[in-house]
Formats: structure tokens, C-alpha cells, sequence
DNA sequence: TAATATTTGTACCGATTGGTAAATAAATAA
DNA sequence: TTATTTATTTACCAATCGGTACAAATATTA
């Protein structure tokens, strides 16, 4: 289980990047489990629940909605995954590595602006694909709710303070390596485009269409500062 | 009660504006109910339900919370209000004509540029004011719910588009007015300055201050065209 | 085979959900 | 005063919420 940690303004939550159940210790055999074998497969169950979760939200997804999705009766998802807030963060989990892992690559352009430009275009795609829910797990599945989801709700706010530090740091990095003008203020231009993204998230989730979002992305490319 | 109608792409809903029970018939002197009075001011009492409402979101609020925070016990509120749903109408009605009237009167403004300055600048007031709940109901209290509270989150849809919609239409007069120019897309820097907003929503919800996001309105500002 | 370990299905738990029946209280009208 | 009307209070409803006890089922180990 590899897991690391970050600090919010408020608290520190963990943040799992990639679990595996029982790490093989160096072991080249499988040891074969004891008991009466899982009846289902782990990483497919959490596609699942992602899916749910991404559609309906945190508060909005029932137990009995899950075991339906996941095809698995209640008490073994319990056995799997603990409770419900346990489900939702090993969801999550495969969210951040897995459909929304661009968000992190794209830091990896050559440029800041190569870097928002991968950014915004592939969320323009991901926030329409038709495969999957429309809009951002990380904006939609908690944005308000009950107190007794403020913990994940505080948890996807941090996700949010983190990805835009992230870019923040990837933007001061173009400053020193000249892509940037010495003037820019990285993290005004990542909470630049955070909120861009962000906005983009409701209004798939309201139906825009990828033509429409492009039209978006576009303009608000056009203020992203050159020294040029 | 008056009411008017708009469509949506896909269904027609009711949008109260302004509502008035038992509007007097041209009686100059009020006629007296004839039972026990209210105990509660039905305006205050809406006012306490959009606040719960803003910053819980409507799955989020339960009816057990609308009874500490309106002072009211249950019965009296459906039988003020109906249901749960109904009030939420009832709030969103106030919010839309109270708190959140700067967004149609932005409209008013001279000219497509002070239309879209006036309303990103008084939005960043708007989502980071200290007596508020942060963040912008019509955005924030249904992105996503169970199917139970879809009613609520279409209505919240059809707000969003018409919203932006009438500032299109706005922008499409700038156009015939010359303050815009003619091959400016209405509909798409409709579509921009909304997501504009929608993402200061949720920033605004993460904390953002207002400072960052005056930062982020000054930048979104710099790609709105102009014919000089 | 028997013993052990683990997962499954059924059936249930208390708490909370939105909503209401019915008696009582407070006003006006006659 | 008495009748009528409306609002409030208390106490309750069925349905659903997240979560679990327990026994049957299925595997490995001895």
C-alpha cells in the first residue's frame, strides 16, 4: 500500500496514490489465500463504485445503489473496503491514476504554456467523453452536502489546494527557465486556470458540448502571458 | 403569485420571481385571517432556509436542521411551504431576487464590456461576503444527487443556461450597438464568463479569498474582445 | 477425511429520512 | 358565549440510511 501525504491549510489527509492488497513480500509463488476465494475482481468493483460516485456524488450514493453496480452483496463490500467513505477514497484512488491521471502529466510539457494548453484541452475531452460521467469527481462529489460528509468533502477540497500548488510549482519552474516572464505570478496564473477548469467541470455536467468547452479553453488561452 | 415560464432543452419549468400570498384585492384596509396567526415571518423564515440550503446544499439539508434553523416545527413548515422540495423553490426565489439580483442587473450596464466587469467584479464580492455562505447556491446545491432530488437539480440546470442565455442575448445587442464586434461569438463569451463564474464558485467554497479571485476575474477579463 | 480460514447470502439492526394524524391553542365571526 | 377557522404541538408513520450478526458455502492445510 503506497501512500503519501500532503498538508491543507487545515488538516492532513492521506492520500492514496496506488494501493495493492497484500504486497507479495519478495515471495515469486503466489502463497494461495486460506479461506473461500473473492468472488469478484477488486479493481473492476471500484471501477465500479467510481462510476456511481463520479454520477451521483459522495452523499447522493447509496449502499444499496453500489451493491446493485458492483453486482456484490452488501456485507462484502463491507469485508473489501471497510465502509462507505473507505470505498469512496480507494475510488478516488483510481480516479487520480487512472481516467484523471492527464491532470498530473500534463505538468510534464516542455512549456507553461504547453503545459495549460495539454491541461485544458484534455480536460475539454475528458469532461465530455461519453464513457464516462460528465464534469470533475473531484469538483461534483461533494461540493456541499451533510455534516456527516464533511470528511470527504474537506478531502476533495484539499485535492483541489493540491493540483493547483502543483501546477503553481510547475509555473514557477517556467519562470526560471525563462517560459515565463520574470513578472508572472505563478500562483495567480494556476488559480487562473484551476478556476477555468473548475467552471468547465459545471458546465459539462450542464450539458455543454466539447464544441463548446474548446470555444472556452480557447479564450481563455488567450490571456495566458508571453514574453514574446 | 407571479411567475413566468422559460424553456429549457429539455423540459419547462416554473421559475418563481416574485410571490405574494394572498395578494389583496384591491381591498385598501387588509381583511383579517380568520384563524390562529402565523407565529413566524414567512420571509424570514425563507431567508433561514436559503442559508441552510446555500451552504448544505438541498440533499444535504435535512428537515430536522429547517426546523432548528427557521424556528418553526415541522407541520408548520409544509404547511407553509408544501414540502422540502417547494420550499427549496420558495428559497431559490428569494436568492434569486435578493442576494443574487446583481447578476441580471449587471446586464444594465452600458456596454458589454461594464456588463461583464460589473458582474465578475460584484461575483467575487458576492462568493467570498463573510455573512454569506461562499460560493453561489445555483451552482453549489444539486451539481450532483440521488435520482430522489433530480427534480431540484434540472431546475438548477435550466438556471444556469438561463442565466447565460440572457447574457448572450445581451452580448448579441452589444453587437448591434457597436460595442462589440461583429464577428464576436454572444453565445460563446456567454459561455465564457459563466464558466468564469462557476469556477469562482468553487473556488470561493475552497477558500479562495477575495483577492485571489479579483486576480482571477482581472485575467479572465484580459481575453474579453474589443474593437479598438 | 477433519480442521481451519475466509467469503457469501439472508436477514436484520438502530438511526435518520421526508412527511403527517390528531389534539390543542388562538384568533375572528356570529 | 358559541361556532368556525387556522396554526401549533406532540407524537407518530413507512421507507431508507449506513452498517452488521450469523449461518451456509467454498477454499486450503493437515
Amino acid at each position: 500500500m503506497v501512500q503519501y501525504y500532503f498538508l491543507s491549510v487545515i488538516n492532513t489527509y492521506k492520500i492514496m496514490v496506488s494501493t495493492e492488497k497484500n504486497a507479495t513480500p519478495s515471495a515469486k509463488t503466489a502463497p494461495k489465500p486460506r479461506g473461500r476465494p473473492l468472488a469478484f475482481n477488486q479493481d473492476e468493483a471500484l471501477d465500479a463504485a467510481l462510476n456511481v460516485f463520479w454520477s451521483r456524488g459522495y452523499e447522493g450514493t447509496s449502499m444499496a445503489e453500489l451493491t446493485e453496480a458492483l453486482g456484490i452483496n452488501k456485507p462484502s463490500i463491507y469485508a473489501a473496503f471497510g465502509n462507505k467513505e473507505e470505498l469512496f477514497r480507494r475510488a478516488l484512488g483510481r480516479y487520480v491514476t487512472g481516467p484523471a491521471a492527464f491532470v498530473a502529466a500534463a505538468k510534464k510539457q516542455a512549456t507553461a504554456r504547453q503545459v495549460v494548453e495539454s491541461f485544458l484541452l484534455q480536460a475539454v475531452d475528458f469532461f465530455t467523453n461519453k464513457d464516462t460521467p460528465n464534469g470533475c469527481l473531484i469538483v461534483q462529489a461533494a461540493l456541499t452536502c451533510g455534516q456527516s460528509s464533511s470528511a470527504i468533502q474537506q478531502e476533495l477540497m484539499a485535492y483541489r489546494k493540491h493540483f493547483e500548488a502543483g501546477f503553481a510549482q510547475r509555473f514557477e519552474q517556467a519562470k526560471a527557465d525563462g517560459d515565463l516572464p520574470q513578472q508572472a505570478d505563478a500562483k495567480k496564473l494556476a488559480k487562473y486556470i484551476a478556476t477555468i477548469h473548475q467552471g468547465m467541470s459545471v458546465q459539462a455536467s450542464t450539458g455543454a458540448t466539447r464544441e463548446e468547452l474548446l470555444g472556452v479553453a480557447e479564450m481563455a488561452l488567450k490571456s495566458w502571458p508571453t514574453n514574446f
